[in-house]
DNA sequence: TTTACAAATCGGAATCATTCCGATAAAATA
DNA sequence: TATTTTATCGGAATGATTCCGATTTGTAAA
C-alpha cells in the first residue's frame, strides 16, 4: 500500500482529500512500523496545533476498514501500520520501537484440518522482542 | 492448573489464603475460557457482594504473574482464562462466548530460523471464529 | 490464644484510551 | 458561486483499569 493509492482509493470510495489525511497517511509510510493514535497526534500537531484526537481516530479506523492501515492490540494501546503489500505473512513487533520484520511462516492450513466445525474468521500470528538495533542500545 | 495447586502456589510464594481468591481460581476452573474481569466481579458479586475491583485485578494480575492465569487481549478488553496443563499450544478463541480449542500446530521452530538476530520474548497465535454452538445459536 | 504486622480489601477518586456529540468549516459537485 | 455532504473541532462522556487512604484479615510468633 503506498500513499498516492491509498488516497485514490479514498476518493473513489466517495471520502473527501484533506491534507489531513493525506499526512496521516505519509506518517504510516515513512514510519513503516506499529504507531498509536498518540503517536499519529503528536507528529501531526507539528503541522496542524489543533488538530483532534476524533479526527485522528475516525480516520485511522477508516483507514482500517478501507484496507490502508493494519491494527494490532499491543499492552492495552492499540497500534498501527501501513499495510504491507506482499503476500499474507506475518510479523516480529519490536516492543521497543515498534519496527517490524516480516515472517514468511503461517501454519494456517495445517490449523485447518485441525478447525473443521469452527468457522474460522481470523487469525493472528505475531512473535514479540527486541530488534537488533534494540537490543544493543 | 488446577484449583488446589494453585492455592498451594499462592501460600508456598508467601501469598495469603482468602476465600475469594478460592472462589475466583474455581469461577476459571469450572469456566474454561477466557473472561473478562467484569464477567468475574458478577459472579462474585453474588457471594460477596462489595468486591471491589481492585481486588480483581489485583489478584487477576497476581494469577498471571504466577502463571496460574494466562491473559489476551480481545476487542479492547483483557480476557483471561486458567493455563492450560498440557504441553505448548494455542488456541482457537469463540468470539462470542470466549471457548477456546486447543490448536496443536505451533510454527515457532521453524520461524526461530528467520529471526537469527532478533530477542524473541513471546509469540502469540490466535484462531478468531465462531464455535460450532454459536454458528447455529 | 492473643499480639503484631504484613498483606488484602474496600470505596471511591483518578487515569488513560477511546468514543460521542453539537456546532462549524471545508471539499465536491451542480 | 450555491448547495450538499463529509470532515473537523472542542469538549464532554464512557469504559476499562489503576491508584490511594483507611480498614480488615490472615498468619506466624510470643
Amino acid at each position: 500500500m503506498n500513499v498516492d493509492r491509498a488516497l485514490q482509493q479514498l476518493k473513489e470510495q466517495g471520502h473527501k482529500y484533506t491534507d489531513k489525511r493525506e499526512d496521516m497517511l505519509r506518517y504510516f509510510d515513512q514510519e513503516n512500523s506499529y504507531r498509536t493514535a498518540r503517536d499519529l497526534l503528536e507528529n501531526m500537531r507539528e503541522n496542524y496545533t489543533n488538530i483532534s484526537f476524533d479526527t485522528i481516530y475516525r480516520n485511522l479506523h477508516l483507514f482500517v476498514e478501507l484496507n490502508i492501515l493494519e491494527v494490532t492490540e499491543l499492552e492495552g494501546e492499540k497500534h498501527f501500520r501501513i499495510k504491507c503489500d506482499s503476500h499474507h505473512h506475518h510479523h516480529f513487533i519490536c516492543l521497543d520501537c515498534g519496527q517490524t520484520k516480516e515472517i514468511h511462516t503461517c501454519p494456517m492450513s495445517s490449523v485447518k484440518q485441525e478447525l473443521q466445525d469452527f468457522a474460522i474468521e481470523d487469525h493472528k500470528f505475531e512473535i514479540y522482542g527486541k530488534c537488533p538495533t534494540c537490543q544493543t542500545a
